[in-house]
DNA sequence: TCTGGGGTCCTTGTGCTA
DNA sequence: TCTGTAGCACAAGGACCC
């Protein structure tokens, strides 16, 4: 493999010292955690392969959330349609999202990695970066009480990746599942990141994987050896110096640990396409209020109302009006989602509504005296 | 024939204004 | 007054994540 230079460090160059030196950052993600509640509870499908997505009947339209180990074995997998997964794995159990209840575990685990720091960012449901940087203990020490902490707390394993930043941590979490521990250090950027991969870093997805192989990069290390102008001219300057500084394990990005939304959503897909107007209407009516239920409990007034529609063909619009002033009025969000529809023109059967408010502001700055309607 | 839902961030195009 | 341009805000769409 060819030898990298990165400009600043003059040592054969594997990472900038700068983003390496001091961090010490943990990645910790839950195994299979859905299917890992769902076994919790009903201890009688352990050994069993078991899906979890949509209303648990693939029968119906929905796509897989979580599958266990088992039902991976099947080539089972997340994303994937539940009538592919029944046609793969037609013994499996197949069972329904049940929301609440992950979301309760997962809130008794992260009160276990909050007491081991504050410093935590928070993703998503079953997954976590801790910065452990000012705790006295080494590595494995920190690791190794996590994993016994989570488990007496909750009875479930997860896998943990240490690092000098997210990037690197992230990664390390997900070569060796389940109940793993991997550290990655700068010496191993180039025996263990180089040769994967490029869809194994974090903002690689299909369409990026697609266009490096067209330019002939296939693996991470490949990507190391690609000249930044090469990737800027490709993929535009932000993600150009992304993928450039991730190949070779740099980044920079501090955990984040307060986050406010931006956006708040609902959109559903139809059983079958629809045509009708009036399933249509009442649909963006429903979801317009469910809208208005979530910023109202958590507290926020909305200036743009987005309507999103797909049509039985996939092809996707989306329509957005912003309003004079930030609003959590369910009369103002619904008629504004209804002036978005009338400017669609809707030629076709459509498969999914969806509507979302942005410009999100705190409901405290509404004016005394206004009245929501 | 199949492809969820709830998010974030980025790029591109367009219209307005100085 | 007209034209070109730069900067900005916003809309729309795409890619990605869990």
């Amino acid at each position: 493999m060819k030898d990298i230079e990165i400009p600043g460090t003059g040592n054969g160059g594997l990472t900038s010292e700068s983003a390496c030196r001091g961090r010490r950052i943990l990645h910790i993600d839950m195994d299979a955690f859905f299917a890992a509640v769902e076994e919790k509870k009903h201890p009688g499908l352990r050994g069993k392969p078991v899906v979890i997505g949509g209303a648990g009947d693939p029968s119906r339209r929905g796509v897989v959330s979580t599958a266990n180990y088992e039902a991976r074995k099947f080539g089972v997998h997340s994303g994937m349609p539940l009538r592919t997964a029944c046609k793969l794995c037609p013994q499996a159990v197949y069972l329904p999202v049940d929301y609440p209840a992950y979301a309760a575990v997962s809130r008794r685990f992260k009160n276990v990695l909050l007491y081991v720091t504050s410093a935590m960012e928070d993703v998503g449901i079953d997954e976590a970066f801790l910065d452990i940087t000012d705790l006295p203990e080494d590595d494995q020490t920190v690791a190794a009480r996590i994993k016994k902490d989570i488990y007496k707390a909750i009875g479930l394993t997860c896998s943990i990746g240490i690092a000098s930043n997210k990037l690197l941590a992230k990664i390390a979490s997900d070569m060796q599942k389940p109940d793993g521990l991997t550290i990655i250090t700068e010496r191993d950027i180039r025996d263990k990141l180089w040769p994967m991969p490029v869809r194994k870093l974090y903002g690689i997805g299909p369409k990026t994987e697609e266009q490096l192989h067209v330019l002939g990069i296939k693996t991470i290390g490949e990507l190391a050896a690609t000249q930044l102008e090469v990737l800027v001219q490709r993929f535009g300057f932000s993600h150009g110096h992304y993928l450039y500084d991730a190949a070779r394990g740099i980044d920079e990005t501090p955990l984040v640990i307060h986050r406010e939304p931006k956006s708040i959503s609902r959109e559903t897909t139809f059983q079958r396409d629809e045509k009708n107007w009036q399933v249509i209407a009442g649909t963006i009516a429903r979801l317009s209020r469910q809208i208005i239920s979530d910023m109202v409990v958590k507290g926020y007034t909305a200036r743009t109302v987005t309507l999103k529609i797909r049509f039985d063909d996939f092809h996707t619009v989306t329509r957005a009006c912003s309003l004079e002033k930030a609003t959590d009025s369910d009369e103002i969000i619904r008629k504004t989602a209804f002036s978005c529809l009338r400017r669609i023109e809707l030629k076709r059967r459509i498969r999914l509504v969806g509507v979302r408010a942005s410009n999100l502001e705190h409901a405290e700055s509404r004016l005394p005296g206004e009245v929501r309607t």
